[in-house]
DNA sequence: GATATAATTGAACAGTCGTTCAACTACTGG
DNA sequence: CCAGTAGTTGAACGACTGTTCAATTATATC
């Protein structure tokens, strides 16, 4: 009996999403978002709540995509360390191919505002935690082939790459010269994966 | 024969900067700006131009007491190679002593909003990049000392470092359980300081 | 086709934003 | 002690914020 719903949650959510992404949280308006979604207030309240709804939902949205890169560059068959490699390649892909620089909603959710919102900094936190597991299982996958020394334990191991994102996503901001970010990634991956204590036992 | 000038110009510009640290610049509003500093918008106006003058001002006055850490920290007469360790302390010190959480202001700064702000952006990046040639300066020297063996160039070691850094902010936002910072730190350190192949040449 | 239901509309709300400026005040040189 | 200068005051500005809600519209069932 009701009247059907006529709008594009989805596309709504897409776009709202790119704007936050860009714009960060407190820069984006609710007036930028109807003009970015051509979506009334009204149609807004009445699907997500609120701005901060909105917000959660876009982590949620950009969540999504995360964890599509996550399985489709850093699970599968190719040895674990190669994966890591292939991940960290296709990261630098995405920073090459963002000359707006947006960098990571994640991190940047993470950083923008003092962190007041505990429940909008725990779902950014917990989304970056799924990427440190999955790197933690590859790791140890890599140590039981002896494709990796061992060394400092894998959950340690995770962590030093993602404080790498991490500080990738921050040099990005200062527009550094062509190179330096593949530097970066190429030194990273050479002190965390190239122990040379196992040099002799590689193939 | 003008009136002469009353207003604290240092104090005011202390708290405002604290202001900006713990609240980020889009979130602190003038308001709460002459309520913490006890000052009238004129006032404020009269000395800084701005919100965003103020600002600016702020950004440099965290870079004087940076350069002050600086210079106490990571110059001086110890083995480069223990400075910078006694650097990685202190900063894990500061955090332990930061349970707001503010993180380092000029990598708040670069990461708040989409920076958006060429000219604030680059200010934070310029103060940040002293650091990074600190760092490059101590492990050159290390270099030469023999305290640590050759490898990457010390400007890429020092950017290593900056990474971490950067890193451990991100992290810090994260609210991560006692000791894993810590942990990262020490990572962070062995890899880029203990360069196996080095082992036999040291006393 | 009448009715019930809910999605949609967009003008309007109270509050806050960064900023301004005419009036006021306090001091110094003569 | 007067005149002149500039620092200080705070009410007020227009613009914009996130949000609401009565009116309107469109559909599905009976």
């Amino acid at each position: 009996m009701p009247r059907p719903v006529s709008i594009d949650r989805a596309q709504a959510l897409e776009q709202a999403m790119l704007l936050f992404w860009r714009r960060g949280y407190h820069q984006t308006s609710m007036r930028e978002i109807t003009a970015a979604t051509r979506l009334l207030p009204g149609s807004l309240y009445g699907a997500f709540g609120s701005k901060r709804g909105l917000y959660l939902a876009a982590l949620d949205h950009y969540h999504d995509g995360l964890q599509q890169a996550l399985t489709a560059h850093l699970q599968g068959t190719a040895p674990p360390l190669e994966r890591i490699r292939r991940f960290f390649a296709e990261l630098l892909n995405g920073i090459a191919r963002d000359p707006e620089g947006k960098g990571c909603l994640l991190i940047n959710t993470l950083l923008e505002p003092p962190a007041a919102d505990a429940e909008i900094t725990q779902q950014a936190a917990a989304a970056l935690a799924e990427v440190e597991a999955a790197f933690a299982v590859a790791l140890e996958e890599a140590v039981g082939n002896g494709e990796l020394a061992d060394g400092p334990p894998p959950e340690a191991r995770a962590r030093l790459l993602m404080t790498g994102i991490y500080g990738l996503r921050v040099y990005q901001r200062t527009t550094p010269p062509a190179g330096v970010l593949n530097d970066i990634v190429e030194t990273l991956l050479k002190v965390t994966l190239e122990n040379p204590v196992a040099k002799e036992k590689r193939t």
